[in-house]
DNA sequence: TTGGCGATTTAAATCGTTTAAGTTGTGCAT
DNA sequence: ATGCACAACTTAAACGATTTAAATCGCCAA
C-alpha cells in the first residue's frame, strides 16, 4: 500500500495535523519538525492523495473543456492554450467532445454537477449545450466564440461581423464589386454573424448582393465546393469570394483549379479563422486571423478568475482579429480595366 | 448548499447506508424504500459527489492521455476515439501536452502518482516521458505508437517497418528504382523504424540507396522542403519519394509544383499516416493509412481492461496498416521506356 | 508561585460517500 | 415454543486528507 499522511506522521513522531502542516503550510511548524516530517515523507515516498484533499477542501483544481470535436482544425490550438494556461495556474483539464451523442452530453453534465470539476469552458458549436448546463450553469462557466447563452454567461469571443467586414473591405479595396460569400452552418452563431457581417459590409459599400451570391457551405469541403460550382455557373460569376472558414475557402479554390480558373488571376479568395490548411494551400489563402491561442488563454484565465472569486473579471472579452495577407487575392480585372 | 446523501436519507426517513444502496444498488432494498429514497433525491435535486465516491472506492474513473501536443494533425483523431471509447466504459479523460516544458511533465506526473487518475495512455513522442512514469509506471499504463518503454509497458502500435515496406513496394511495383526517403525526427522511434523499413525494403528489392537519397525532414514542412530541394539538385534525382509523414509529403510536392515539376508525371510520392492534408493536397497524396481511430479505441479498451484486472489483455497489439491509393503516384517513365 | 502569552502541537471534526458487520423482525420447519 | 434462515435496515468504520478549537510547553513578569 502507498503510504498515507498518517504513516508519515508516525514515522516522524508527530500527529497527522502537524505532518499536514509541515508539508503544505511550512511556516506553521518548527524548523526541526518540518525537517523530520519532510525526511519521513521523502524516505517512504509519500505522495499526497489529491482525491482526499479535494474532498476536504471542496475543490478539484480541474477544469472541463466542452467542444463539439477535436477533428476540426480550429479547435486544437484553443485546447492547447487552455491546457497550457490552466496548468500554469495549477489546474488540470478534462475534455469532452459533445457532437457525438446525447449520452456524451449527459455524462459531462454529470461531471460538472457532481463536483468533479471546478468550472467549465464551453466552446460548443451550439450543439444543444442547454442540456448540459442549463442557462444558469451549476458550476462557474465561460463560453467561447459560440455564445450559446447570449449574455448570460461570461464570454471570450471575436466580433464575427467584423471578421466579415475586414474580408469584404479588403476585397472591395482591390476593386472587387461582385463578391460572393460561402457561409457556415445555419445553427452556428458565429457563422450567421459572419453572414450578417458580409451583408452589412456589402451594403455599407453600396455593393449589390443577390441571393445567388450567398450560399451555405456548412463548413465542409463538399458543401463549399458545391457553393463554388454554383457561383461559377452564374452568367456573371463573382470576381471574389469570402469564405466563412479557411477550410471552405481551400475547397472552393480547389474547384477553380480543377476548372483551370486562375487564383488570384481570375478570382480572389479570402477565408477566415487562419487555420493551417489555408497557409499550405496553393495559392496560400488570404484570411482573417482569429487568435485561437490568445482566446484559449483568456478563457482559462477568466474562468479561473471567476472560480477564485476575483473581482474585476470582465464579463465579455472581445479579441481582436486581423487581416492576414497571403497569395489568394489580387486587384479586380474589371477595376483595372475601368 | 447542495444536498448530500444524508439530507436525502433524512427526507426519506432512512439511514444514509440505505439511501446509498437505494440509489446505486437498488436490488438490496425494498421496493417502497427505494421509491421513497428516489423521490427524496429527485425532489431536492441530489447529485452524488463524485470526489467523495472516488475517495471511498479508490477509483476515479478518469484516464489521463499524455501526448506531445494536439496541434500535429496526427493526434486529434486518436484523442477523439480515446475519449469516445472511454466514455462508453464510464471513464472521463484528462489531457496533458508534454512537449512544452519540464514543468508540464512534473505536473502530470503528480496527477498520475497522486491518485487522481486510474490509468494513463502515453502517446508521447519520446519527449522524455521517463521523468513522468519511470520505466515502471505507478499507475496502469498503455503506450501508443511511440514505444518509449520498449516491451516493458503494454502497447498499441503499428509495424512501422511495414509502413515503409508497403510504400516502397508500391513504388517499386510501378517500376520506380530510384526512390528517395524523407525521414522523421531522429528521436522518434516510429520515424527511425520507417527509415529502417525503407532501407530494408530497398535492399530486399535489390534497389540501391545512396546517402543522398535519405534525408531528414524532421516531420516539418520546412525540413521536408529542404530535403526535396536536395533530391532535385542531384545529378540523377529520384523518380519517386517516400515521405515518413503526409505533412512532409505535401511539402515536398509543393516544392515540385513551385519548380514546374509534374506530380505524378515526373515524380511519384507516397506519404504515411493518412492525415487530412494529404487528402486535400493536389494531387491527392497516396499514403499508407494508419488507423488512428482504431488505435485510440484499442488503447482505451486495453487500459481499461488492465485497470479492471481483466485477464486476456494482449500485451502488444499491432494494428494493420494499408496502402491508400490516391493521385500522387504513377508508373515510372524509365520503366515504361524499358 | 502564579498567571499569562506566544509558539507549537494535538485531538477531533469534517468533507460525502461506500460497505462490513450487526440488528431487527418475519415466516417456516422442527 | 425454539431455532434458523433470510430480508431489510442501521450502525459505525473506513477512505485520506485539512482545519478548528483545545491542549501543552517554555518562558518571563509580577
Amino acid at each position: 500500500m502507498r503510504p498515507t499522511l498518517s504513516d508519515v506522521a508516525k514515522m516522524a513522531g508527530v500527529s497527522v495535523a502537524t505532518a499536514s502542516r509541515a508539508l503544505s503550510n511550512p511556516d506553521l511548524v518548527a524548523d526541526s519538525t518540518r525537517r523530520a516530517v519532510r525526511d519521513a515523507a521523502a524516505s517512504c515516498g509519500y505522495k499526497v492523495n489529491l482525491v482526499a484533499r479535494s474532498l476536504r477542501i471542496q475543490r478539484t483544481n480541474t477544469l472541463l473543456v466542452l467542444q463539439p470535436c477535436i477533428d476540426n482544425a480550429f479547435y486544437p490550438a484553443v485546447l492547447r492554450s487552455i491546457e497550457e494556461t490552466s496548468l500554469a495556474y495549477g489546474y488540470s483539464v478534462m475534455v469532452g467532445f459533445t457532437d457525438k451523442s446525447e449520452k456524451h452530453r449527459e455524462a459531462y453534465a454529470d461531471l460538472m454537477s457532481n463536483g468533479r470539476v471546478d468550472g467549465v469552458i464551453i466552446i460548443d458549436g451550439g450543439a444543444g449545450v442547454d442540456g448540459i448546463t442549463g442557462p444558469k450553469p451549476e458550476v462557474p462557466a465561460v463560453q467561447v466564440l459560440d455564445l450559446v447563452y447570449g449574455g448570460a454567461v461570461p464570454a471570450v469571443r471575436v466580433d464575427d461581423q467584423q471578421v466579415a467586414d475586414i474580408a469584404v473591405s479588403h476585397l472591395a479595396s482591390l476593386g472587387h464589386r461582385r463578391i460572393a460569400h460561402i457561409s457556415g452552418p445555419e445553427q452556428s452563431i458565429p457563422a450567421m454573424d459572419r453572414k450578417r457581417g458580409f451583408l452589412a459590409a456589402m451594403a455599407k459599400l453600396g455593393l449589390a448582393v443577390d441571393d445567388d451570391l450567398v450560399k451555405p457551405g456548412n463548413n465542409q469541403r463538399k458543401g463549399a465546393a458545391e457553393a463554388m460550382k454554383h457561383f461559377l455557373s452564374l452568367s456573371k460569376p463573382p470576381t471574389a469570394v469570402f469564405a466563412a472558414s479557411d477550410c471552405m475557402g481551400c475547397a472552393a479554390m480547389d474547384v477553380c483549379r480543377d476548372r483551370g480558373i486562375s487564383v488570384p488571376g481570375d478570382i480572389s479568395f479570402v477565408g477566415a479563422d487562419d487555420t493551417a490548411e489555408g497557409a499550405c494551400a496553393y495559392p496560400a489563402l488570404t484570411t482573417v486571423h482569429v487568435p485561437r491561442s490568445a482566446i484559449g488563454a483568456h478563457a482559462a484565465e477568466k474562468l479561473i478568475g471567476i472560480i477564485r472569486g476575483q473581482g474585476g473579471v470582465p464579463h465579455d472579452t472581445v479579441m481582436p482579429v486581423e487581416l492576414k495577407l497571403r497569395a489568394s487575392h489580387a486587384p479586380s480585372r474589371t477595376a483595372v480595366a475601368a
